[in-house]
DNA sequence: ATGATTGTGTTAGATTATCTAACACATAAC
DNA sequence: GTTATGTGTTAGATAATCTAACACAATCAT
């Protein structure tokens, strides 16, 4: 009950805040959302809203660009990891570790 | 090392955000920051900008708000509360437990 | 080699968000 | 009874964001 850490993953953040955290412009993130690496929420009268667990990713998609990594591969990637995860997921759940840690206790 | 800690402090989200996480209006966030008891930063061109601390105090504002308390009496206590802990944060400089727990440490 | 794809900048026009300052007004405090 | 508190609302100005399009260099694929 200490800290939420779902402020990680609430998306808040306006494009242009993002654009300064990661150092990005504008159009960059635009497109990175347009390349499916990015997926920000949208306000009711459409803008666009990250999360700071976003403003990591792109960061890391900054990197990769630096490294000459073009925007379908990272795509590859990351569908890769995601696939993996789930995965692991799966087992942990078939495991009952979730139960162990997340589960009904005494109300 | 694990999750960051500072995106609960860092102010990041724009007042119309705020207003939707704590169901407060707009003209009220402002007039809390008008009766200093909160404290938003600025964009250059003058914008607020909020952290979820902020986000947590401000509904914490709105709860003692519903309880009849005036903003001049949650000044009152948010300055007590501070006093107590520049105390408490004293005392434990001294016995020397913040090294103990961030101090220098092999590189 | 050429033709398509990638990645980014820039522009234009429209819409949305935010800002300050002011007026109004009901309720509560002194 | 006067002052302070708290909030809504309005007006006008400025800033932020959106989409769509054009441009263009660099890279990829055939």
């Amino acid at each position: 009950m200490a800290d939420n850490p779902s402020y990680k993953e609430r998306k808040v953040i306006t494009i242009g805040v993002v654009s300064e955290l990661t150092g990005l412009s504008e159009r960059q993130i635009r497109y990175y959302e347009e390349r499916k690496l990015i997926f920000p929420e949208r306000s009711p009268k459409g803008n666009r809203k990250y999360s700071f667990s976003d403003v990591e990713q792109l960061i890391d998609i900054a990197n990769k660009r630096e490294e000459g990594v073009q925007t379908y591969e990272i795509r590859q990637e990351m569908l890769k990891a995601k696939r993996k995860e789930e995965r692991r997921y799966r087992k942990e759940l078939l495991r009952g570790e979730i139960n162990a840690r997340f589960g009904v206790q005494k109300e």
